[in-house]
DNA sequence: TGTCCACAGGAAATACGGGGGT
DNA sequence: ACCCCCGTATTTCCTGTGGACA
């Protein structure tokens, strides 16, 4: 009896007030496509990204008096809007198009992760609807032949949307780039208009210099975003999915100073706000500043987690070694030593070891994402050496450790 | 001031895996 | 069943260099 009433009471209580009103528009994923546009539309409403539409915009028109514009790359770190502001631009162009009865279409080539020139190759063929997905076996020239079949009887302007082109490996001739901007055009009737997006300022350096002279692309630069424009991405956002009566003042304030001061990126930001919103709830609270501190904080030890979860065994190994000889000394370590703790490791585990300068890579991997950092000293006559030092938060260490044990186990 | 160590880190070679064509 | 193609991981090999020491 008591028991019911107590549930009755937690069930009352979560009930009462809830923080979440709407889910859905905390992650863009569970949105429809119209939705996504609709949002984005009232975001870009306030002026956010003014600068680079109206550019966008500028370079684009010529396609409705029938000209040829030059191809295009949008620049600017992870989250700041570049994939956003093309899709809604391309959209709302499509539409004048066909109001001035202009054949036009584009497609959306997403690249997120990294990936071979063979399958970003598939995907575009796929996506073009001209192949059915291979994972390997199948010549690259017979895909580039397939999708000019099926682009054959098209006429009109095709605009190319290649979202993060850095993410294709770059083989030695750039294979990829070299279909896109040399052959493609020549092979098929269409008018054919190129969108590149890209994390990396200069990803164009690294081409081979062949291509880069049929490469003639206008440059578009995404700024991250600032506090204000964070500020008002998220009140968007708050409107939407949220009890705007349950978030209390200067919440939305502290995730945008956080946020643009770490990295700028609005989907980050979203990120917290959806964290702190479900922490709020947990707890049958507001959405306080101190619930933010701890979403910052839970969202920052899951980062570390979350990347064990997915590595190959051996980062782990290493990752496993490096923590095991560096957690409990100030001393700094060198490559050799945590070699060392690494075999053993691999003993345990049952894996077969790396030679020494494969594990020098993945020890400069685990300095990419942050986990350690080292310093080069050069010891005169006695050579040089590499010292590491762990940078993890010593509270997430133990559970590191422990995850990182029944990875290798299992 | 020049020497020269010992390692960082680049480059090329090699192993490997897995799928499709025939 | 065998061969070919492509991409990735790892190994092997080698060069270049900062700076303490003679």
């Amino acid at each position: 009896m008591a028991f019911d009433k107590a549930l009755d009471d937690k069930f009352e209580t979560s009930t009462a007030s809830p923080v979440i009103l709407n889910h859905r528009y905390l992650d863009d994923e569970q949105l429809s496509k119209d939705e996504q546009l609709q949002a984005l539309k009232e975001i870009f409403e306030q002026n956010i990204r003014q600068k680079e539409i109206d550019a966008l915009v500028a370079y684009l028109r010529p396609t409705l008096r029938g000209q040829h514009p030059p191809h295009i790359s949008l620049l600017g770190k992870a989250g700041v809007g570049k994939t956003a502001t093309a899709l809604l631009i391309l959209s709302h162009l499509q539409q004048v198009a066909q109001r001035k009865g202009v054949e036009l279409r584009y497609e959306h080539l997403d690249l997120t992760t990294p990936r071979p020139c063979f399958r970003a190759m598939n995907d575009l063929a796929c996506l073009l609807d001209a192949s059915k997905r291979y994972t390997k076996g199948i010549s690259i020239d017979e895909m580039a032949g397939r999708i000019e079949d099926k682009l054959s009887g098209y006429k009109g302007y095709l605009v190319l949307f290649v979202d993060e082109i850095d993410h294709v490996n770059t083989d030695m001739d750039n294979t990829f780039l070299k279909f896109l901007v040399r052959r493609l055009p020549q092979a098929i009737p269409a008018k054919l208009i190129l969108i590149f997006a890209s994390n990396r300022l200069g990803w164009r350096q690294n081409i081979d210099s062949r291509v880069k002279s049929f490469l003639k692309v206008n440059d578009i630069i995404f700024d991250p975003y600032n506090a204000v424009d964070l500020q008002k991405i998220l009140r968007v956002r708050v409107t939407k999915a949220l009890n705007a009566g349950m978030v209390d003042a200067g919440v939305v304030e502290k995730i945008a100073g956080l946020a643009s001061r770490e990295h700028g990126d609005a989907r980050k930001a979203v990120e917290l706000l959806s964290n702190a919103a479900l922490i709020a709830e947990r707890q049958g609270t507001r959405v306080r500043l101190e619930t933010v501190d701890a979403a910052y904080e839970a969202l920052e030890t899951n980062s570390y987690l979350e990347f064990v979860k997915c590595g190959p065994p051996h980062l782990q190994a290493v990752l496993y070694a490096a923590i095991l000889c560096l957690e409990d000394s100030e001393k700094h370590a060198v490559t050799e030593d945590i070699y060392n703790f690494y075999s053993k490791v691999c003993d345990e585990a049952g894996l077969s070891q790396l030679s020494e300068r494969r594990v020098y890579d993945l020890l400069l991997e685990l300095e990419l994402y942050g986990y350690i950092r080292s310093r080069k000293v050069s010891l005169g006559r006695h050579g040089r050496r590499k010292e590491m030092k762990l940078l993890i938060p010593p509270t997430v260490i133990s559970q590191l450790k422990s995850r990182i044990q029944e990875h290798l186990k299992g």
